[in-house]
DNA sequence: CAAGCGTGGTT
DNA sequence: TAACCAAGCTT
């Protein structure tokens, strides 16, 4: 290939990212930035569930709100892998917003149930019952109309704008946090960086491709730029990255450490009818699982000796120790004693009732450890 | 604005 | 194993 070839790329090369400067309004450096990350996205991106391909969206195609809405909630604080089946189930249940704001919130709550964090699952409910009632119940186009809307914070309501609707928003994630902390080398701790970081998101965002740019910065840093050994010889942005010219990019973003978790315990109390039905009850609907069922169970105490004697039990019966199991929430962990009794026939106190269908219950995963320690099987699906 | 809020996977 | 982490929001 002759060398003049490539001196006319090159040249061709600069006139293209000068085009896009006037256009988005952005420095050549930055354009620069954007680009290689962008076309490392057109061919690296995942494929994901909730996803339009960057191809679907160069020929005008956006994805539906509801989805991006669905997929961004429930990936909040939670992996792809997990939120996988519970987007299909859910849409498969409810595939539209009017169909969910259609739903029993109790059937909301149930199909929710193991996913965690189940403010999002009430919220959830709150903003289709609000987004029903819109004009054409159609989603707010913009960031500032979805982030009054229940559940959509900041980072949410510029991704659905962003991804959506093709609105320039600044989307900043624990992702693009991480990236971007790296890129500039940010020494200022989380979350007193956050500002920064967000006015360095607008400086590189392309003005031409929102969505696509905040998905690849998120795909970067799932994929590469990851919180322990980045794979920064893979990376597009290798060349720009100031955290790794220095040599060390796993230092970044800064956090402050966090504190252990203390132990609480008490007691939980299953019991079952002759039929194999168990006693349940419904939890108040804010705090901790609120909303979700449990079974009977003393207070928890920040005690590891706390109450786990049959002293706690809802009513008298022959309980019987059937094991112990530990779970971890956010800020404690929990060590529970559950007891297991049969007990004849008898009216539920107010509050309580009796279930058969223990798998379709709305129970978080704790509840399942304390039934499946007193009754093994009893909450795994045959299949 | 710091604390509260789940769960499962990785190191 | 314990610590850390994952597409944060609410109060």
């Amino acid at each position: 290939m002759p060398v003049g070839f490539w001196r006319r790329c090159a040249y061709l090369h600069r006139d293209h990212f000068k085009a896009k400067a006037q256009t988005d309004h952005m420095s050549l450096a930055t354009i620069a930035t954007s680009e290689k990350l962008l076309a490392w996205y057109d061919v690296h991106h995942r494929e994901l569930p909730w996803r339009m391909p960057p191809r679907d969206i160069a020929k005008g195609m956006l994805p539906d709100p509801y989805h991006v809405w669905l997929s961004e909630v429930m990936l909040q604080q939670t992996t792809v892998e997990a939120v996988k089946p519970y987007f299909r189930k859910f849409l498969d249940t409810w595939p539209t917003v009017t169909a969910l704001a259609a739903a029993d919130r109790e059937d909301v709550m149930k199909a929710w149930a193991g996913l965690g964090y189940y403010s999002r699952a009430r919220n959830l409910k709150a903003c289709a019952d609000t987004v029903a009632a819109l004009p054409e119940a159609r989603f707010p186009a913009s960031e500032a109309g979805l982030r009054a809307l229940p559940g959509i914070g900041a980072y949410t309501s510029a991704a659905i704008a962003a991804i959506a609707f093709n609105e320039p928003a600044a989307v900043v994630d624990g992702n693009i946090e991480r990236v971007i902390s790296r890129l500039f080398r940010i020494d200022t701790p989380l979350p007193e960086a956050k500002p920064e970081i967000k006015l360095r998101v607008e400086e590189i965002m392309p003005r031409s491709r929102p969505g696509d740019f905040a998905q690849a910065m998120m795909d970067l840093g799932a994929t590469i730029c990851t919180p322990r050994r980045p794979r920064c010889m893979l990376c597009p942005l290798r060349d720009d990255c100031e955290a790794l010219s220095k040599g060390d990019p796993e230092f970044y973003p800064v956090k402050p450490t966090k504190s252990d978790k203390p132990t609480r315990s008490g007691a939980a109390f299953v019991a079952v009818r002759p039929d194999g039905a168990i006693l349940l009850r419904k939890r108040v609907d804010k705090g901790l699982l609120g909303g979700m069922t449990e079974v009977p169970t003393s207070a928890w105490t920040a005690r590891i000796d706390g109450i786990d004697t049959v002293e706690a039990a809802p009513f008298p019966a022959a309980w019987q120790k059937a094991g112990v199991i530990e779970h971890v929430f956010t800020h404690f962990r929990l060590q529970l004693t559950v007891f297991r009794a049969e007990v004849p026939d008898r009216a539920p106190e107010p509050g309580s009732f009796w279930s058969r269908e223990i798998l379709t219950e709305a129970l978080p995963t704790v509840m399942k450890k304390v039934i499946e320690s007193a009754l093994p099987g009893s909450t795994k699906r045959l299949k």
